[in-house]
DNA sequence: ATGATCTCCGATCAATAAGGTCGGACTAAG
DNA sequence: CTTAGTCCGACCTTATTGATCGGAGATCAT
């Protein structure tokens, strides 16, 4: 369950080696395809090309087109969140479907409903933690990530 | 993205309802039936049945046949997780597809994957979330439109 | 300047899982 | 014993995800 997608893995991916080449030792700045990536994770090549079209679309990444062109990271690693990533590729975080009625939707079990407050809660929870965590938590070292939890009590790591 | 399923949802709705029943003050012990959840929260009925069938199994609650039966809770409401509740319709907790890999078994990326260690800690911090909410933290009532009572608060354990 | 090549881009198809439905089996009351 | 009401298991339909194909744009070499 809460299972992401294979996409929004493929981002992650993407993402982590784009910026590991850009802001690492070897070679800063050099521009990534989509092709190195796909080979260097076995990634269906244009299958990971749908997906970095879709993170380029939300800006996460620049294009440059023809040869010698690729993906660059738009921002510094750490202004990058995980949920900023996923939301781009699976769209915005909802545990329910109730999560963002607009104003005239009700789900058919609206009124009588008792769970959608406290799930909303988790949904909290969980948004906190993944827009707390950067790209940048994802490069080589340990990451330190916190959650508060519905039931007032912190759990840590 | 991470949207739980419909039937969880359901299960959730169920769960909370058969507790209200057994444990409030107005017909203890009383046995509830699928279709009256079915009414109550307009879910189709053979498919909440199927959902409560899947409970019993995973003995969440006890069924009980024949004319004047129905369902009942298998523990006290404090005693049921919600990540027993989820994991007991949508199978274990996964973020990752890697997440519960037995010996021998690899993803293709495996090898050069940079993103499952940061991925299990988020694993980990939605797992102790959803352990550490039980089904008594749903109860209490805070429908749409009722106010909150300061004693029976939803979310406090 | 121009051709050729490499890249990104949008639309399309197949596989999988979820959502929902049907009829049968069992139990207990009358 | 009959009958009504319940749970139970297998089946079908629909939606989402995963994967694919051909085309458009841009850059470099000639």
């Amino acid at each position: 369950m809460l299972k992401i997608s294979k996409k929004a893995d493929y981002a992650l991916m993407a993402l982590q080696h784009i910026a590991a080449v850009q802001f690492g030792d070897v070679t800063p700045g050099r521009v990534v395809n989509t092709k190195e990536i796909a080979e260097e994770y076995n990634i269906p090549l244009e299958l990971l090309a749908k997906v970095l079209q879709t993170l380029a679309k939300n800006a996460l990444i620049e294009s440059h087109n023809g040869p010698k062109g690729g993906y660059l990271l738009a921002r510094r690693a750490h202004q990058i969140t995980i949920a900023q990533i996923l939301e781009s590729i699976e769209g915005p975080l909802g545990i329910t479907d109730c999560s963002h009625e607009k104003d005239g939707e009700f789900c058919m079990q609206r009124e009588n409903c008792h769970i959608r407050t406290p799930l909303l809660k988790v949904q909290d929870s969980i948004a906190q933690l993944l827009n707390n965590m950067t790209l940048q938590d994802m490069m080589g070292g340990t990451p330190l990530i916190t959650i508060q939890s519905p039931t007032a009590q912190g759990v840590e790591r």
